[in-house]
DNA sequence: ACGAAACTTGCCTAAAAGGCAAAGTTGCAC
DNA sequence: GTGCAACTTTGCCTTTTAGGCAAGTTTCGT
């Protein structure tokens, strides 16, 4: 998977080299406080060089997100082909998510880290930025759900609404988790979230 | 709705012509050609008066999009309270959608308009913006969603999740459109894809 | 009609953005 | 291994964006 020569492997570290340069210092000090060039200079590389790789900070930030989108749309291409639709995309969520949101998803995030991710999404920039990032996966997701249920993601419809849920469902997922005051387990809400979606969502009966 | 007195009115109006002059500009010249000096100028407001209105060129292209999103969680308030949810999200939609895309949906879009707006769309400062604008109407609509169905805004995560469903279907139609050579009309496939939403999205049966 | 509040504008500085070409690396064929 | 082609990094430079601040205008409420 990843024995690409060298070049190509430089080039994917510089990249996260230069993303986790980003998130840290904005988490640390607020992304108003970090000049582009500081996090080309956190990552060892020129500012010149950072514009190589990223069009602004926001970019940069949302790179980690993005990456881990593709590796839900890259695993659920891997399941196998008989698995049921949303068994696979269940599984292949639960297992990629454990965000690189903090370290890896080992510790529990420290509360100063947790509130700096909340001042980081609160930034309309980056939201926007994260919000793309998913739309970007969304086209892998649908391919790979077009595959896998023999729709075609170019005329149907289909594949792209089950992706668009996906996506929504974890962006949701993260948005509650981050606005709950108690902390709330991740895993089970965004199994929730899925199954809601692929069920569908009926008007609650009246009480 | 509208005797605010005359600085609220000014205001918007203000706002209005800067976002149309932002939209007509860059279907034109496409968004590297255009300066937000230029849509300053077009809109007859100084480049300063600008950015109290807008953090930069997408904000203000995205703009029209997120009034109209906005109109819709409006729309959803004003529906009779006992219309069914998904009866009344739909027509919601459709109601307030004929998309100020063109002139106000009602004579066909010409050709270069189409042309103009795919290349704008295509833009990715812009996808994230108008992205980030369903995400903020969301809210809205989620809010009018809880209200409706006597769930919590706050702490359910079914209205957010409906909202969501009502913006990703919005999303994932004008892509379909305008991905489409043929045209396709808009309605049905809108009217399409909530429905699915709503009715869930089960894997499609092996034919 | 008058003072308070809000809006517009110009001025100014810092930062972002990106074209271009020189210098340095890596990959590949021989 | 050598050498050339392709790619990457970097510095330099210019234009554009972004936003704080204060002076000048317009609107609002009483």
């Amino acid at each position: 998977m990843s024995t690409d020569g060298l070049r190509e492997r430089k080039k994917r570290e510089t990249r996260i080299a230069l993303s986790w340069a980003a998130v840290r210092l904005v988490v640390e000090r607020g992304v108003a406080n970090v000049k582009v060039e500081d996090i080309a200079a956190e990552a060892g590389v020129s500012l010149r060089t950072f514009r190589n790789y990223f069009a602004n900070k926001a970019e940069a930030i949302a790179a980690r997100h993005l990456d881990r989108a593709l590796e839900i749309a890259e695993e659920l291409r891997l399941r196998p082909a008989e698995e049921p639709l949303w068994t696979a995309i269940v599984a292949a969520v639960e297992d990629r998510f454990p965000l690189g949101l903090a370290n890896g998803g080992e510790e529990p995030p420290d509360q100063q880290w947790v509130d700096g991710v909340r001042l980081m999404v609160a930034e309309p920039s980056l939201r926007g930025e994260m919000l793309r990032a998913n739309a970007v996966a969304e086209v892998e997701m649908a391919a790979a759900i077009a595959e896998r249920t023999g729709t075609d993601a170019t005329r149907d419809l289909y594949p792209k609404l089950v992706a668009a849920a996906v996506g929504a469902a974890v962006t949701v997922t993260m948005a509650h988790w981050l606005e709950a005051d108690s902390p709330l387990a991740m895993k089970p809400l965004l199994r929730d979230a899925l199954t809601q979606f692929s069920a569908g969502l009926p008007e609650p009966g009246p009480r």
